[in-house]
DNA sequence: AACTGCGCCAACCGCGTTACA
DNA sequence: TTGTAACGCGGTTGGCGCAGT
């Protein structure tokens, strides 16, 4: 279904704002708060459209906004959760306060996609430190099923929908985890195939644990990166396969700092986590 | 000094998703 | 249930500035 535009061309600016322009919708902003952008400009008083009146304030005006050089740590969170998550500028700056979407999704086509590409060496280390080195902290080698980034999803959604109950949570958690101890994994392309409805289900609840669910979108796309591409599986001694899922034992076997868990996951919920940090599934 | 090529980045565009009448 | 308004996202564009010739 086609739409239509957002508000007739004819008479609107286009183009760069003027610092008047900046400075009325900034003004209305603080007065009227964000929101109904549609009706924005007529009200405010701009020759412009709603959606440029929106873009312009989430991407320049903001008072939060963090103007400047991309730092080293940004850099390589940006790397990392590329790595992770594909072109999802928004949950990438998400993960970067101050950071717009399209100032790393600028970033990352200007400096990054081509440093990567080609093995720069600057982000090349980065990448094998955060990927590939087993004594790095926090991190293991990791499985790829391939050699292109996971796509997770391409679209937005918006989080009013991750919303949940919080004791219909704190239930399906309780039935999930009296079941997951027992569960025994003979390798990890097989393990979704003969546990459906167990371990992946159980990781799509604890996705949702989350009380403020605005970053449940992160999570549940995060589970479905680790449902779908990403597994540690680390070569024992006696040559027999161990299989981590990177999510629930990041000390051993996940892609992820442990930090970042913390951040992504409520500490409370990482604590019931049976042998959280440590072998939580049963290999052979 | 003038021209050209290129990189950066703000802004635009199309469209998927959600909210709501 | 359906249609549409509104929102938000990722991809793309185009203007500007700078370096090289």
């Amino acid at each position: 279904m086609g739409r239509n535009p957002c508000c007739t061309k004819v008479g609107l600016n286009r183009g760069a704002w003027t610092a008047a322009e900046d400075k009325i919708l900034r003004d209305y902003i603080k007065f009227h708060g964000e929101g109904r952008w549609r009706t924005l400009p007529k009200r405010a008083g701009l020759k412009r459209c709603g959606k440029s009146c929106r873009l312009r304030w989430l991407n320049y005006l903001r008072p939060d906004i963090k103007r400047g050089n991309i730092t080293w740590d940004e850099e390589e969170v940006i790397i990392r959760l590329h790595k992770l998550l594909g072109n999802r500028w928004s949950l990438i700056a998400g993960r970067l306060p101050g950071r717009t979407d399209n100032e790393i999704k600028n970033y990352w086509n200007t400096n990054l996609r081509r440093r990567v590409h080609q093995n720069d060496p600057k982000s090349a280390s980065i990448c094998d430190n955060l990927l590939e080195n087993p004594n790095s902290k926090g991190k293991m080698k990791i499985g790829l099923k391939n050699e292109s980034p996971p796509v997770v999803r391409t679209k937005a959604t918006r989080c009013s929908k991750s919303f949940i109950d919080q004791q219909d949570i704190q239930n399906e958690f309780n039935k999930k985890t009296d079941n997951s101890s027992s569960l025994v994994v003979k390798d990890s392309a097989d393990f979704s195939r003969t546990q459906p409805g167990s371990h992946n289900e159980f990781k799509q609840n604890l996705s949702s644990f989350r009380p403020d669910a605005c970053l449940d979108d992160d999570l549940l796309n995060l589970s479905n990166v680790l449902n779908s591409e990403l597994w540690g599986v680390q070569e024992l001694s006696d040559g027999n396969k161990k299989v981590n899922n990177g999510l629930l034992s990041p000390s051993s076997g996940g892609p992820f700092y442990d930090e970042m868990l913390e951040d992504w996951i409520d500490p409370h919920i990482l604590t019931q986590i049976p042998d959280f940090g440590g072998d939580w599934l049963a290999n052979v």
